[in-house]
DNA sequence: ACCTGAACACCGTTCAAGT
DNA sequence: ACCTGAACACCGTTCAAGT
């Protein structure tokens, strides 16, 4: 019995580690599409090692932003508590804004994993959504995938100078919720 | 004194009309990041004969959804005669959409204009929203750029099973816009 | 004046060889 | 068990040579 995670041989973890972090550093600055030679190259790795760890783009944006994705998760509870549903919907979709803006290559991850309904940022607005929906605060014809579809559609690619209309958007958004 | 078309050397011309064909079927069936390559080589042409008529593949896109973005630049003073400015602009947006739905390519060509405060896209769009301001029935701090960003972020990407949401979420907007 | 396509650059992905 | 990087595939873009 163990915890899940794999044990690495000694060369193994630190090659994983220093991907991590290369990765970390170059998504900040290029972007999610930043190309694996580089990262690769930056961490002092062979390009196989890099697809040994990281199958796909996606396993490496998961892997760097895993705990980000988990304070999504963790604020869902915290918020439910503090604040009505639709209120803790909407400072939940601003964070996740936020990481959008804050971290270069999170919105390439939120743009694969709000099309999935199961994925665990989904799956974390989700619970707000129907909360508020239940309570009869907000519309019952929306998923979250939609919702999250609206969201990607504010910061991908967004340039530096229109990050400040990204609020009025989201507030436009939950507006238009509202029953 | 011209009409502003320059003419073409018979050869040349009868490349272009081929090179508009081909890039609106294969548009059509790939969407806007279809390969040049396979364009010229669907039209017959070599590759370069493809960079002298469109230098970027943004000038091919609007060359093949020229006339589409002429009838949506038309419909604003026709819309306006038949209905309030919001509900013209609530039209307008979902003709946008339509198009976008309909036609493989025009998406990709939205995802650039909706950028630019006066590209033929957005300056159409601009009119509808401006007039409905006016009229107080719209909120002010919006503009068609971010309408357009809201708007390009409900058709990208999207998966054939989940276009019969479209509506709802262009509904969510635009009430979303009421004062 | 226009066309062709080879050539170059760049990136993703795999896999044989090595430790 | 893990790593390396050459090799292959693919695509964008340019430009010398040709008509």
């Amino acid at each position: 019995m163990d915890d899940g995670v794999a044990v690495l041989r000694a060369d193994a973890q630190r090659n994983y580690d220093r991907l991590i972090h290369t990765a970390t550093t170059i998504f900040e600055v290029q972007g999610a599409s930043a190309t694996l030679e580089s990262i690769a190259k930056g961490a002092g790795v062979g390009i196989g090692t890099l697809y040994r760890h990281f199958p796909t783009r996606r396993a490496l944006l998961e892997a760097v932003y895993a705990d980000r994705v988990a304070k999504l998760v963790a604020r869902v509870p915290s918020l439910l508590q503090k604040m009505s549903p639709d209120k803790a919907l909407l400072s939940w979709l601003e964070m996740t804004v936020d990481y959008s803006l804050q971290y270069g290559g999170f919105s390439g991850l939120l743009e694969v994993a709000s099309k999935e309904k199961d994925s665990p940022i989904t799956s974390a607005g989700s619970q707000l959504l129907t909360k508020a929906q239940e309570a009869g605060l907000l519309r019952n014809d929306v998923t979250m995938v939609d919702l999250l579809r609206l969201i990607n559609g504010i910061v991908v690619d967004i340039a530096p100078e229109d990050v400040k209309r990204t609020n009025t958007l989201v507030s436009v958004i939950i507006t238009g919720l509202k029953t």
